[in-house]
DNA sequence: TATCTGACGATAG
DNA sequence: CCTATCGCCAGAT
């Protein structure tokens, strides 16, 4: 079992930078991917904290963008592929 | 050790 | 669809 630690950031950076192109995940899914469920407030701030990450991969579950970056965000998940609407993610199963 | 914070998640109104 | 509240977790002070 991993400790917390060093190893929450470690693990949590490894499941973001692993997010292939054109695909996207959301803070809970990566947290329950580094091997902490429900840190999903955790993995947020680590996203936040630590730059040089692909962070407009990371949505909320429910496809809400980054508050007060969502054009930035929206227009970097564009140029990924992703289709965009209204500040929401689509391409989920849905639409 | 205690308390507050925050790029979350789900439910309630 | 919106805001409000509770529960969750790790980090910072």
């Amino acid at each position: 079992m991993p400790e917390r630690g060093e190893e929450f950031n470690d693990a949590v950076i490894a499941t973001i930078e692993a997010i292939p192109c054109g695909e996207i995940s959301t803070y809970g899914e990566i947290a329950q991917e580094s091997g902490y469920p429900g840190a999903a407030r955790a993995v947020g701030n680590l996203l936040r904290t630590v730059p040089g990450l692909p962070w407009w991969r990371v949505i909320t579950s429910t496809g809400r963008l980054v508050p007060d970056k969502e054009v930035e965000h929206a227009r970097l998940l564009r140029a990924e592929g992703i289709s965009v609407m209204r500040g929401k993610v689509t391409m989920r199963g849905r639409v």
